[in-house]
DNA sequence: AGTCGATTGTAGCAATTGCTACACTTGTAG
DNA sequence: CTACAAGTGTAGCAATTGCTACAATCGACT
Protein backbone atom coordinates (compact mmCIF):
# COMPACT_ATOMS: atom_id res chain seq x y z
CA UNK A 1 0.00 0.00 0.00
CA UNK A 2 2.64 2.58 -0.86
CA UNK A 3 1.21 5.77 -0.71
CA UNK A 4 3.26 7.72 -2.12
CA UNK A 5 2.45 11.34 -4.00
CA UNK A 6 0.68 11.32 -7.14
CA UNK A 7 2.77 13.63 -9.34
CA UNK A 8 1.29 14.11 -13.18
CA UNK A 9 5.00 12.56 -14.00
CA UNK A 10 3.33 9.62 -11.94
CA UNK A 11 0.20 9.06 -13.35
CA UNK A 12 1.21 9.93 -17.51
CA UNK A 13 2.23 6.13 -17.97
CA UNK A 14 -0.50 4.62 -16.99
CA UNK A 15 -2.70 6.91 -18.70
CA UNK A 16 -1.27 6.61 -21.63
CA UNK A 17 -0.84 2.64 -21.56
CA UNK A 18 -4.99 3.27 -21.00
CA UNK A 19 -5.37 5.50 -24.05
CA UNK A 20 -3.14 3.01 -25.96
CA UNK A 21 -5.98 0.61 -25.65
CA UNK A 22 -9.40 2.52 -25.76
CA UNK A 23 -8.19 5.48 -27.29
CA UNK A 24 -7.76 8.77 -26.52
CA UNK A 25 -10.41 11.24 -28.45
CA UNK A 26 -13.38 9.86 -26.52
CA UNK A 27 -11.52 9.09 -23.31
CA UNK A 28 -13.66 10.33 -19.47
CA UNK A 29 -12.06 11.18 -17.16
CA UNK A 30 -13.39 8.39 -14.75
CA UNK A 31 -11.99 5.56 -16.13
CA UNK A 32 -8.69 7.30 -17.00
CA UNK A 33 -8.16 8.06 -13.51
CA UNK A 34 -9.25 4.74 -12.08
CA UNK A 35 -6.42 2.84 -14.63
CA UNK A 36 -3.73 5.47 -12.90
CA UNK A 37 -5.19 4.48 -9.60
CA UNK A 38 -6.67 7.86 -8.51
CA UNK A 39 -9.59 9.42 -9.17
CA UNK A 40 -11.36 12.23 -11.56
CA UNK A 41 -10.78 15.13 -8.46
CA UNK A 42 -7.63 14.04 -9.05
CA UNK A 43 -7.03 14.32 -12.64
CA UNK A 44 -8.64 17.82 -12.73
CA UNK A 45 -6.64 18.69 -10.08
CA UNK A 46 -3.18 18.31 -11.73
CA UNK A 47 -3.99 19.19 -14.90
CA UNK A 48 -7.03 21.71 -14.80
CA UNK A 49 -9.45 20.21 -17.05
CA UNK A 50 -10.20 17.36 -19.09
CA UNK A 51 -8.23 19.31 -22.20
CA UNK A 52 -5.26 19.60 -19.68
CA UNK A 53 -5.07 15.84 -19.47
CA UNK A 54 -5.36 15.34 -23.35
CA UNK A 55 -2.80 17.68 -24.29
CA UNK A 56 -0.08 16.02 -21.36
CA UNK A 57 -1.41 13.05 -22.61
CA UNK A 58 -0.53 13.72 -26.85
CA UNK A 59 2.45 15.08 -25.10
CA UNK A 60 3.52 12.52 -23.44
CA UNK A 61 2.27 9.95 -25.88
CA UNK A 62 4.64 11.72 -28.60
CA UNK A 63 7.60 11.14 -26.49
CA UNK A 64 6.78 7.21 -25.92
CA UNK A 65 6.45 7.09 -29.52
CA UNK A 66 9.35 8.85 -30.63
CA UNK A 67 11.68 6.95 -28.20
CA UNK A 68 10.18 3.54 -29.51
CA UNK A 69 11.01 4.73 -33.09
CA UNK A 70 14.38 6.05 -32.23
CA UNK A 71 15.38 2.33 -30.66
CA UNK A 72 13.82 0.43 -33.93
CA UNK A 73 14.92 2.29 -36.53
CA UNK A 74 18.25 1.03 -38.35
CA UNK A 75 21.05 3.34 -38.05
CA UNK A 76 22.38 2.64 -41.59
CA UNK A 77 20.64 3.63 -44.71
CA UNK A 78 18.34 1.18 -46.62
CA UNK A 79 20.14 0.70 -50.29
CA UNK A 80 17.27 1.93 -52.03
CA UNK A 81 13.90 3.96 -51.79
CA UNK A 82 12.05 0.46 -52.04
CA UNK A 83 13.50 -1.12 -49.26
CA UNK A 84 13.48 2.26 -46.80
CA UNK A 85 10.21 2.20 -47.15
CA UNK A 86 9.78 -1.46 -46.63
CA UNK A 87 12.40 -1.30 -43.24
CA UNK A 88 9.55 1.71 -41.89
CA UNK A 89 6.85 -0.52 -42.54
CA UNK A 90 8.05 -3.32 -40.54
CA UNK A 91 9.11 -1.49 -37.88
CA UNK A 92 5.81 0.31 -37.37
CA UNK A 93 3.80 -2.79 -37.64
CA UNK A 94 5.93 -4.46 -34.55
CA UNK A 95 4.45 -4.73 -31.30
CA UNK A 96 5.80 -1.78 -29.94
CA UNK A 97 4.84 0.58 -32.24
CA UNK A 98 1.71 -1.12 -33.66
CA UNK A 99 -0.65 0.16 -30.76
CA UNK A 100 0.24 3.89 -31.49
CA UNK A 101 -1.27 3.48 -35.12
CA UNK A 102 -5.17 3.30 -33.55
CA UNK A 103 -3.73 6.32 -31.27
CA UNK A 104 -2.83 7.70 -34.84
CA UNK A 105 -5.74 7.47 -36.68
CA UNK A 106 -7.67 9.15 -33.77
CA UNK A 107 -5.54 12.04 -33.99
CA UNK A 108 -5.95 12.35 -38.05
CA UNK A 109 -10.23 12.34 -37.25
CA UNK A 110 -9.85 14.71 -34.61
CA UNK A 111 -7.21 16.68 -36.98
CA UNK A 112 -9.53 16.68 -40.04
CA UNK A 113 -12.48 17.95 -37.58
CA UNK A 114 -10.65 20.56 -36.32
CA UNK A 115 -9.15 20.18 -33.30
CA UNK A 116 -5.78 22.44 -32.92
CA UNK A 117 -4.51 20.36 -29.94
CA UNK A 118 -4.78 17.19 -32.06
CA UNK A 119 -3.67 19.00 -35.35
CA UNK A 120 -0.77 20.42 -33.78
CA UNK A 121 0.74 16.86 -32.08
CA UNK A 122 -0.03 15.08 -36.01
CA UNK A 123 1.76 18.26 -37.65
CA UNK A 124 5.18 17.70 -35.21
CA UNK A 125 5.00 14.08 -35.42
CA UNK A 126 4.88 13.96 -39.35
CA UNK A 127 7.67 16.71 -39.31
CA UNK A 128 9.60 13.99 -36.96
CA UNK A 129 8.81 10.96 -39.13
CA UNK A 130 10.20 13.43 -42.44
CA UNK A 131 12.78 14.53 -40.62
CA UNK A 132 14.41 10.80 -40.09
CA UNK A 133 13.22 9.86 -43.19
CA UNK A 134 15.47 12.76 -44.79
CA UNK A 135 18.30 12.00 -42.81
CA UNK A 136 18.59 8.29 -44.04
CA UNK A 137 17.59 8.00 -47.30
CA UNK A 138 19.40 5.92 -49.58
CA UNK A 139 23.37 6.98 -50.39
CA UNK A 140 23.30 8.59 -54.00
CA UNK A 141 19.94 9.23 -53.94
CA UNK A 142 19.25 11.92 -56.59
CA UNK A 143 16.62 13.81 -54.54
CA UNK A 144 16.62 12.88 -51.05
CA UNK A 145 14.03 16.21 -49.95
CA UNK A 146 11.57 14.79 -52.42
CA UNK A 147 12.05 11.44 -51.97
CA UNK A 148 11.75 11.31 -48.89
CA UNK A 149 8.52 13.46 -49.27
CA UNK A 150 7.70 10.42 -51.30
CA UNK A 151 8.07 7.65 -49.37
CA UNK A 152 6.49 9.26 -46.34
CA UNK A 153 3.26 9.96 -48.34
CA UNK A 154 3.29 6.19 -49.15
CA UNK A 155 4.00 5.18 -45.59
CA UNK A 156 0.77 6.89 -44.30
CA UNK A 157 -1.19 5.86 -47.27
CA UNK A 158 0.27 2.23 -46.56
CA UNK A 159 -0.52 2.86 -42.89
CA UNK A 160 -4.06 3.73 -43.87
CA UNK A 161 -5.03 0.71 -46.22
CA UNK A 162 -3.76 -1.75 -43.25
CA UNK A 163 -6.17 0.17 -40.59
CA UNK A 164 -8.90 -0.57 -42.98
CA UNK A 165 -8.40 -3.94 -43.97
CA UNK A 166 -6.68 -3.60 -47.59
CA UNK A 167 -3.02 -4.26 -46.48
CA UNK A 168 -3.47 -6.02 -50.14
CA UNK A 169 -3.71 -3.33 -51.87
CA UNK A 170 -0.85 -1.46 -49.87
CA UNK A 171 1.35 -4.52 -50.60
CA UNK A 172 0.93 -4.46 -54.24
CA UNK A 173 1.31 -0.91 -54.15
CA UNK A 174 4.74 -1.23 -52.53
CA UNK A 175 5.68 -4.41 -55.29
CA UNK A 176 4.53 -1.46 -58.66
CA UNK A 177 6.82 1.03 -56.23
CA UNK A 178 9.59 2.04 -58.67
CA UNK A 179 9.20 -1.16 -60.88
CA UNK B 1 -47.31 22.83 -41.35
CA UNK B 2 -47.05 20.12 -43.78
CA UNK B 3 -47.29 16.61 -41.44
CA UNK B 4 -46.30 14.56 -43.93
CA UNK B 5 -45.43 11.02 -42.95
CA UNK B 6 -41.61 10.36 -41.96
CA UNK B 7 -40.19 7.74 -43.68
CA UNK B 8 -36.48 6.09 -42.76
CA UNK B 9 -35.62 7.96 -47.04
CA UNK B 10 -37.17 11.23 -46.11
CA UNK B 11 -35.35 11.60 -42.95
CA UNK B 12 -31.54 10.15 -44.41
CA UNK B 13 -30.91 13.35 -46.32
CA UNK B 14 -30.94 15.93 -43.52
CA UNK B 15 -29.30 13.60 -41.08
CA UNK B 16 -26.51 13.13 -43.43
CA UNK B 17 -26.06 17.07 -43.56
CA UNK B 18 -25.82 17.22 -39.79
CA UNK B 19 -23.10 14.59 -39.98
CA UNK B 20 -20.88 15.63 -42.90
CA UNK B 21 -20.86 19.26 -40.51
CA UNK B 22 -20.81 17.25 -36.67
CA UNK B 23 -19.14 14.41 -37.10
CA UNK B 24 -20.58 10.63 -37.70
CA UNK B 25 -18.92 8.54 -35.24
CA UNK B 26 -19.59 10.13 -31.68
CA UNK B 27 -23.10 11.86 -33.11
CA UNK B 28 -26.00 11.30 -30.64
CA UNK B 29 -29.99 10.66 -31.28
CA UNK B 30 -31.15 14.21 -30.21
CA UNK B 31 -29.20 16.58 -32.15
CA UNK B 32 -29.54 13.84 -34.81
CA UNK B 33 -32.99 13.79 -34.70
CA UNK B 34 -33.36 17.86 -34.27
CA UNK B 35 -31.92 18.53 -37.89
CA UNK B 36 -34.04 15.89 -39.29
CA UNK B 37 -37.21 17.55 -37.71
CA UNK B 38 -37.81 14.66 -35.46
CA UNK B 39 -37.08 13.13 -31.90
CA UNK B 40 -34.83 11.00 -30.85
CA UNK B 41 -38.16 8.51 -30.21
CA UNK B 42 -38.65 8.27 -34.02
CA UNK B 43 -35.19 7.47 -34.84
CA UNK B 44 -35.71 4.30 -32.63
CA UNK B 45 -38.91 3.90 -33.82
CA UNK B 46 -37.18 3.64 -37.57
CA UNK B 47 -33.98 2.50 -37.05
CA UNK B 48 -34.32 0.29 -34.53
CA UNK B 49 -31.40 1.79 -31.80
CA UNK B 50 -28.58 4.20 -32.86
CA UNK B 51 -25.92 1.43 -34.23
CA UNK B 52 -29.42 1.42 -37.01
CA UNK B 53 -28.98 5.12 -37.61
CA UNK B 54 -25.25 5.20 -38.09
CA UNK B 55 -25.44 1.90 -40.41
CA UNK B 56 -28.12 3.54 -42.32
CA UNK B 57 -26.38 6.78 -42.41
CA UNK B 58 -22.60 4.54 -43.67
CA UNK B 59 -24.74 3.13 -46.65
CA UNK B 60 -26.37 6.31 -47.45
CA UNK B 61 -23.36 8.58 -47.07
CA UNK B 62 -21.75 5.91 -49.02
CA UNK B 63 -23.94 6.26 -52.08
CA UNK B 64 -23.75 10.03 -51.66
CA UNK B 65 -20.15 10.29 -51.92
CA UNK B 66 -19.89 7.72 -55.12
CA UNK B 67 -22.78 9.81 -57.25
CA UNK B 68 -20.53 13.27 -56.34
CA UNK B 69 -17.41 10.66 -57.32
CA UNK B 70 -19.23 9.65 -60.42
CA UNK B 71 -20.21 13.08 -61.35
CA UNK B 72 -16.87 14.95 -61.06
CA UNK B 73 -14.72 12.59 -62.13
CA UNK B 74 -13.70 12.92 -65.87
CA UNK B 75 -14.36 10.12 -68.39
CA UNK B 76 -11.10 10.29 -70.36
CA UNK B 77 -7.72 8.77 -69.10
CA UNK B 78 -5.15 11.52 -68.02
CA UNK B 79 -1.66 10.98 -70.18
CA UNK B 80 -0.09 9.78 -67.32
CA UNK B 81 0.23 8.75 -63.82
CA UNK B 82 0.90 11.50 -62.34
CA UNK B 83 -1.63 13.66 -63.93
CA UNK B 84 -3.97 11.27 -62.84
CA UNK B 85 -2.89 11.57 -59.29
CA UNK B 86 -3.53 15.40 -59.90
CA UNK B 87 -6.78 15.00 -60.96
CA UNK B 88 -7.72 13.45 -58.56
CA UNK B 89 -6.52 15.02 -55.67
CA UNK B 90 -8.15 18.11 -57.18
CA UNK B 91 -11.50 16.56 -57.34
CA UNK B 92 -11.59 14.79 -54.02
CA UNK B 93 -10.26 18.64 -52.57
CA UNK B 94 -13.87 20.15 -54.62
CA UNK B 95 -16.19 21.78 -52.21
CA UNK B 96 -18.77 19.63 -53.17
CA UNK B 97 -16.52 16.42 -51.97
CA UNK B 98 -15.03 17.93 -49.26
CA UNK B 99 -16.73 17.17 -46.72
CA UNK B 100 -16.64 14.12 -46.98
CA UNK B 101 -12.80 14.03 -46.05
CA UNK B 102 -13.55 14.76 -42.74
CA UNK B 103 -16.18 12.21 -42.35
CA UNK B 104 -13.89 9.75 -43.73
CA UNK B 105 -10.49 9.64 -41.09
CA UNK B 106 -13.60 9.07 -38.82
CA UNK B 107 -14.25 6.21 -40.52
CA UNK B 108 -10.51 5.05 -40.24
CA UNK B 109 -10.10 6.23 -36.79
CA UNK B 110 -13.03 3.63 -36.17
CA UNK B 111 -11.78 0.96 -38.49
CA UNK B 112 -8.66 0.99 -36.86
CA UNK B 113 -10.03 0.74 -33.75
CA UNK B 114 -11.77 -2.50 -34.43
CA UNK B 115 -15.45 -1.60 -35.29
CA UNK B 116 -16.79 -3.80 -37.80
CA UNK B 117 -19.04 -1.43 -39.55
CA UNK B 118 -16.76 1.52 -40.02
CA UNK B 119 -14.20 -0.87 -41.21
CA UNK B 120 -17.00 -2.32 -44.03
CA UNK B 121 -17.56 1.08 -44.85
CA UNK B 122 -14.23 2.02 -45.39
CA UNK B 123 -13.23 -1.06 -47.23
CA UNK B 124 -15.77 -0.88 -49.46
CA UNK B 125 -15.14 2.95 -50.39
CA UNK B 126 -11.51 1.59 -51.04
CA UNK B 127 -12.66 -0.90 -53.22
CA UNK B 128 -14.48 1.56 -55.18
CA UNK B 129 -12.13 3.82 -55.59
CA UNK B 130 -9.54 1.09 -56.77
CA UNK B 131 -12.23 0.16 -59.23
CA UNK B 132 -12.65 3.51 -60.69
CA UNK B 133 -8.88 4.41 -60.64
CA UNK B 134 -8.09 0.72 -62.50
CA UNK B 135 -10.46 0.96 -64.89
CA UNK B 136 -8.67 4.53 -65.70
CA UNK B 137 -5.21 4.07 -65.83
CA UNK B 138 -3.68 6.09 -68.84
CA UNK B 139 -3.44 3.75 -72.08
CA UNK B 140 -0.36 1.90 -72.31
CA UNK B 141 0.66 2.18 -69.26
CA UNK B 142 2.57 -0.94 -68.49
CA UNK B 143 1.31 -2.35 -64.71
CA UNK B 144 -2.39 -0.54 -64.53
CA UNK B 145 -3.81 -3.01 -61.68
CA UNK B 146 -0.05 -2.09 -59.89
CA UNK B 147 -0.04 1.12 -60.70
CA UNK B 148 -3.96 2.17 -59.75
CA UNK B 149 -2.84 0.22 -56.59
CA UNK B 150 0.52 2.98 -56.31
CA UNK B 151 -1.68 5.39 -56.95
CA UNK B 152 -4.37 5.10 -54.21
CA UNK B 153 -1.83 4.67 -51.54
CA UNK B 154 -0.47 8.01 -52.65
CA UNK B 155 -3.62 9.39 -52.63
CA UNK B 156 -4.68 8.34 -49.31
CA UNK B 157 -1.05 9.55 -48.46
CA UNK B 158 -1.41 12.66 -49.43
CA UNK B 159 -5.04 13.28 -48.47
CA UNK B 160 -4.32 12.47 -44.65
CA UNK B 161 -1.34 14.81 -44.80
CA UNK B 162 -3.86 17.53 -45.96
CA UNK B 163 -5.93 16.27 -42.84
CA UNK B 164 -2.87 17.39 -40.24
CA UNK B 165 -2.14 20.52 -42.15
CA UNK B 166 1.02 19.14 -44.03
CA UNK B 167 0.25 19.63 -47.29
CA UNK B 168 3.15 21.23 -48.28
CA UNK B 169 4.63 17.48 -48.03
CA UNK B 170 1.95 15.95 -50.20
CA UNK B 171 2.45 18.52 -52.98
CA UNK B 172 6.33 17.88 -52.57
CA UNK B 173 5.64 14.19 -53.07
CA UNK B 174 3.64 14.86 -55.93
CA UNK B 175 6.42 16.60 -57.23
CA UNK B 176 9.32 13.93 -56.98
CA UNK B 177 6.42 11.61 -58.37
CA UNK B 178 8.09 9.43 -61.20
CA UNK B 179 10.67 12.20 -61.39
C1' DA C 1 2.50 22.38 19.49
C1' DG C 2 0.60 24.75 15.92
C1' DT C 3 0.04 26.93 11.54
C1' DC C 4 -0.29 26.86 6.79
C1' DG C 5 -0.36 25.21 2.18
C1' DA C 6 -0.40 21.15 -0.65
C1' DT C 7 -2.96 17.17 -1.48
C1' DT C 8 -6.91 14.07 -1.33
C1' DG C 9 -11.73 11.94 -0.33
C1' DT C 10 -16.78 12.25 -0.43
C1' DA C 11 -20.93 14.08 -2.41
C1' DG C 12 -23.09 16.06 -5.41
C1' DC C 13 -24.87 18.88 -9.48
C1' DA C 14 -26.57 19.89 -13.96
C1' DA C 15 -26.36 18.18 -18.46
C1' DT C 16 -26.43 14.50 -21.78
C1' DT C 17 -26.66 9.74 -23.12
C1' DG C 18 -29.51 5.62 -25.32
C1' DC C 19 -33.66 3.81 -24.71
C1' DT C 20 -38.48 2.60 -22.84
C1' DA C 21 -43.39 2.90 -21.01
C1' DC C 22 -47.63 4.60 -21.93
C1' DA C 23 -50.97 7.00 -24.01
C1' DC C 24 -52.66 9.05 -27.93
C1' DT C 25 -53.79 9.86 -32.85
C1' DT C 26 -53.94 8.59 -37.11
C1' DG C 27 -54.86 6.01 -41.65
C1' DT C 28 -56.83 2.12 -43.50
C1' DA C 29 -59.28 -2.44 -44.02
C1' DG C 30 -63.43 -4.94 -42.86
C1' DC D 1 -68.57 2.73 -38.39
C1' DT D 2 -65.20 0.02 -36.14
C1' DA D 3 -61.24 -2.44 -35.27
C1' DC D 4 -56.49 -2.69 -35.64
C1' DA D 5 -51.88 -1.56 -36.69
C1' DA D 6 -48.76 2.03 -37.82
C1' DG D 7 -47.01 6.15 -36.22
C1' DT D 8 -46.12 9.89 -32.80
C1' DG D 9 -45.72 12.85 -28.43
C1' DT D 10 -44.58 13.26 -23.50
C1' DA D 11 -42.09 11.67 -19.55
C1' DG D 12 -39.02 9.51 -17.62
C1' DC D 13 -35.13 6.27 -16.13
C1' DA D 14 -30.57 4.78 -15.11
C1' DA D 15 -26.02 5.67 -16.38
C1' DT D 16 -22.27 8.72 -17.51
C1' DT D 17 -20.29 13.16 -18.33
C1' DG D 18 -17.00 17.22 -16.65
C1' DC D 19 -16.50 19.67 -12.84
C1' DT D 20 -17.16 21.85 -8.00
C1' DA D 21 -17.98 22.57 -2.84
C1' DC D 22 -16.52 21.30 1.38
C1' DA D 23 -13.93 19.25 4.52
C1' DA D 24 -10.42 16.33 5.97
C1' DT D 25 -5.51 14.87 6.12
C1' DC D 26 -0.76 15.35 5.41
C1' DG D 27 3.89 17.31 5.56
C1' DA D 28 7.07 20.73 6.49
C1' DC D 29 8.32 24.75 9.01
C1' DT D 30 8.14 28.06 13.04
Amino acid sequence: MAKTRMTPETLLPPMAAHVLEHGIAGVSLRPLAKAAGTSDRMLIYHFGNRQGVIDALLDYLAGLYEAGLEAALPSEPAPDRKETLRRILEITATPQLAPFMRLWWEVVAASAAGDVTFRKSAYSTMGLLLGWLEAHMPQGDPDPAGGARLLLTLIEGSQMLDAVGRADIAEAALVAFEG
